[in-house]
DNA sequence: AAAGCGGGGGT
DNA sequence: ACCCCAGCTTT
């Protein structure tokens, strides 16, 4: 690439970025959430949980003090809640204060080269490249690469940084790829990086999409009415860890014999898409002895909220008592007439 | 190098 | 139905 192409990048970035929360701040912390939020996720998807955890949390020591379940709350909805766990972490880790350079950056959990590149050049000006989906797909375009590994990346990245503006560079690069050399259909015409581009003529080819392959799982969910709200059970493990939900498993009996039930009512079946998962759960329901928790102050995954609403459909119509079950507020109350087209 | 991890949007 | 998204961690 040569300098004029990248003072060209430079130039069109100062003139056309979005404008964006996080970047109407320097403050690190908060650099530092919007690129935890932005991993995976889209820009539009990010913005509100980045407003409403900045609101709650203004500064990593406020999150530090915070109970980890008070982060899993906002970060309801968000996915890849791991996330959440580690950026927790991090706060009590750092005591609050983050480290300024890309080396110690990298150390701390959640983040890897991206994030820690991200937030060492927009926050701290280090001269250090973030190669995310879109810098990536940037770069393998211009260059001509179906198949770029990420250490050819990373040394290409290195070699093009700007050394007296890494963090609007990095995001000069990101930003051309998320509105302009999109994954389809991308809109070369006045690309500020035109003449040197080698994808330019068969965009599609550079880079060559990543393949992946989906497995089905068909589980079994238990909705327990107690007394006073659903029994909900705190998810350990990979899938939606630290967040509640109902009892959950692949096989019926099993499940029916841990709450020492005979049997239980079929209330439907919810669908839900991961990237790498297509879950088939099938919905039961019965009454227990139990209290139950009202489901609207846990953190839920959506998947959770899918299951009580469909339990709520079918329990609205066997036309049973209207107490209130502590699952209202899990799913949008439809107006009556909704069931009747 | 590949798999696993959420959820939604675009085509 | 498939691909992608301002990726990271573990195997």
């Amino acid at each position: 690439m040569t300098d004029r192409e990248r003072r060209a990048l430079l130039a069109w970035y100062r003139k056309h970025r979005r404008d964006l929360p996080w970047r109407r701040t320097r403050d690190p912390y908060a650099v530092l959430l919007a690129e935890v939020l932005l991993q995976q996720t889209q820009v539009e998807r990010a913005i509100p949980f980045y407003r409403r955890i900045l609101a709650r949390f203004p500064t990593l020591a406020a999150l530090g003090e915070a109970p980890l379940e008070a982060l899993l709350e906002l970060w309801q909805g968000a996915g890849y809640y791991r996330r959440a766990h580690q950026l927790h972490a991090l706060a009590r880790a750092t005591g609050g204060v983050l480290p300024k350079t890309y080396a110690e950056l990298r150390q701390l959990p959640g983040l890897g080269p991206y994030t820690a590149g991200a937030v060492a050049s927009i926050a701290f000006g280090e001269a250090v490249p973030a190669v995310d989906g879109n810098a990536r797909r940037v770069l393998a375009r211009y260059y001509g690469l179906a198949a770029p590994g990420e250490a050819e990346l990373r040394r290409l990245a290195e070699a093009l940084v700007d050394a007296a503006a890494p963090g609007e560079w990095n995001q000069a690069l990101i930003e051309l790829g998320a509105t302009r050399c999109t994954p389809k259909k991308p809109a070369c015409a006045g690309c500020p990086l035109g003449e040197g581009c080698r994808g330019k003529r068969d965009p599609n080819r550079f880079p060559l999409p990543r393949r992946t392959r989906k497995k089905r799982l068909d589980l079994f969910a238990l909705v327990l009415v107690g007394r006073e709200g659903v029994v909900l059970v705190r998810r350990e493990g990979k899938r939606f860890s630290g967040l509640y939900g109902v009892p959950m498993g692949e096989d019926l009996g099993v499940l029916l014999r841990e709450y020492g039930l005979s049997g239980a009512a079929f209330a439907g079946e919810v669908r839900h898409g991961l990237t790498h998962l297509d879950m088939r759960v099938r919905v039961y329901w019965a009454r227990v002895g139990a209290d139950g928790l009202d489901a609207s102050s846990k953190p839920l995954s959506v998947l959770d909220r899918k299951i009580l609403k469909k339990f709520e459909e079918a329990f609205g119509e066997t036309g049973a008592l209207e107490a209130d079950l502590g699952v209202a507020s899990a799913s949008k109350h439809a107006d009556p007439d909704a069931k009747q087209p």
